[in-house]
DNA sequence: ACCTGAACACCGTTCAAGT
DNA sequence: ACCTGAACACCGTTCAAGT
């Protein structure tokens, strides 16, 4: 019988699999991509690695861990995309053009955005990318505090659209029973039928609002941010 | 053994238990300002109601609604304060001071931040709130869509703020063994510690960041919007 | 050093039944 | 109309044991 440890037959049982921290993270995105936050499980990470659950906590302490590598190994792709940029002889321009790119990768893999810059404290890529972000600042015309908070302001509108973003369509989007415009349209709607004269505001914008685009609105916001540090630097 | 219906003694059992939508809300929004997200359980909740689990169900069809209806009941108090404002003559100040409103408001139900603004089709007080906020754009000289992006914007900074404030804070700092102060300053530690010529940003900031105010933070990046916004209106 | 199975202490949700 | 107990199908995490 010794030969069934070197060649085990099918349906004879596995081997004693063997992970490393590369391919636990490799398979924690691949569940995120494919079904979003809940689908990673430790139970779901351990069937598709082919081993038991509990191996994957020689290489994470925890969940939270778990999902902040697999957050900063995406963020490695970021970046290197954001390192590939060309560059201008602008640096708020530049700083715009790497906020886009985040705000891309977000668009790609909204689980995304409920979870990159928790916490910079993994020190990896993240960290990397706050570094590429902030170093435009330093180009400008500002104080130490006036960066600081030039970044936090550009990281927060990136956050703040991914988050209004991120949140799961109903599912009747999903299952594409119904499309993201018609599901718009059935909102508006329910604006539309709310009285003028107490809802002013929602009847202006409700058109716009109605089949509106993420990322314009993203790219506004971020507009305005961008103009209000062009005025402070005096660029 | 009748009297047990009316007049049931101690260690007895309880009555029929009795609530209503108010309670539950009342009740779930407590837990959550005592602990946080995660303390709010359909089991930690029926206790508190003196009831069973399933008869929150009768109130909510599940736990995604409880917590939109228990954001949406405290907003309602935000709501009137930000209807006690006094109001100016220029509409972008008026923006400012709801803004900060709303965020003050975060500041003291830090689990707040995670889950409002999640969605508007509960129609209440969120609704109400992004109405008010809307109008001062009536004011300001923009077209419909660019009314629509300043709203989404500023309502951007304050949940990209929010979100990066809502982080749990680590075990050491929530049980005051480590204040906020220490634990910023660890955490600016090992920024220095890093090589000046890989992150001259982190370098540049790491003074700034250590002992940093959130709500500066957040000032300032309003401040940067709204910078953007009076440009955009030509006032 | 790294993996396993089985258990523990939770969750949200459902349902047939009660009042 | 509203509440209950008990069950179901999950979770993350631990641990003694294996290799």
């Amino acid at each position: 019988m010794a030969h069934l440890q070197n060649r085990p037959g099918p349906g004879q049982g596995r081997r004693r699999a063997s992970h490393s921290m590369e391919s636990v993270l490799t398979e924690a995105v691949a569940l995120l991509d494919e079904a979003g936050a809940p689908a990673l499980t430790f139970r779901a990470l351990a069937q598709r690695l082919g081993g038991g659950v509990a191996s994957i906590y020689w290489y994470v302490a925890n969940k939270e861990e778990l999902l902040d590598r697999a957050t900063d190994h995406v963020i490695g792709t970021v970046l290197a995309e954001i390192e590939a940029l060309p560059g201008s002889d602008d640096p708020i321009d530049d700083l715009r053009a790497m906020a886009v790119t985040l705000f891309d990768a977000i668009l790609d893999r909204p689980w995304l955005g409920a979870y990159f810059m928790r916490n910079t404290d993994v020190q990896g890529n993240s960290l990397r990318l706050y570094e590429k972000l902030g170093r435009q600042t330093l180009r400008l015309d500002l104080n130490a505090l006036q960066r600081f908070h030039a970044v936090s302001a550009v990281v927060g509108v990136v956050v703040g659209s991914a988050v209004d973003m991120g949140q799961e369509p109903p599912e009747e989007v999903l299952d594409g029973s119904v499309n993201r415009d018609e599901y718009l349209g059935r909102y508006a709607q329910t604006w539309r039928e709310l009285d003028p004269e107490a809802y002013p505001f929602v009847h202006e914008i409700v058109d716009e609002f109605d089949g509106h685009d993420d990322v314009d609105q993203f790219r506004s916001a971020l507009d305005l941010t961008l103009a209000g540090l062009r005025l402070q630097s005096g660029a």
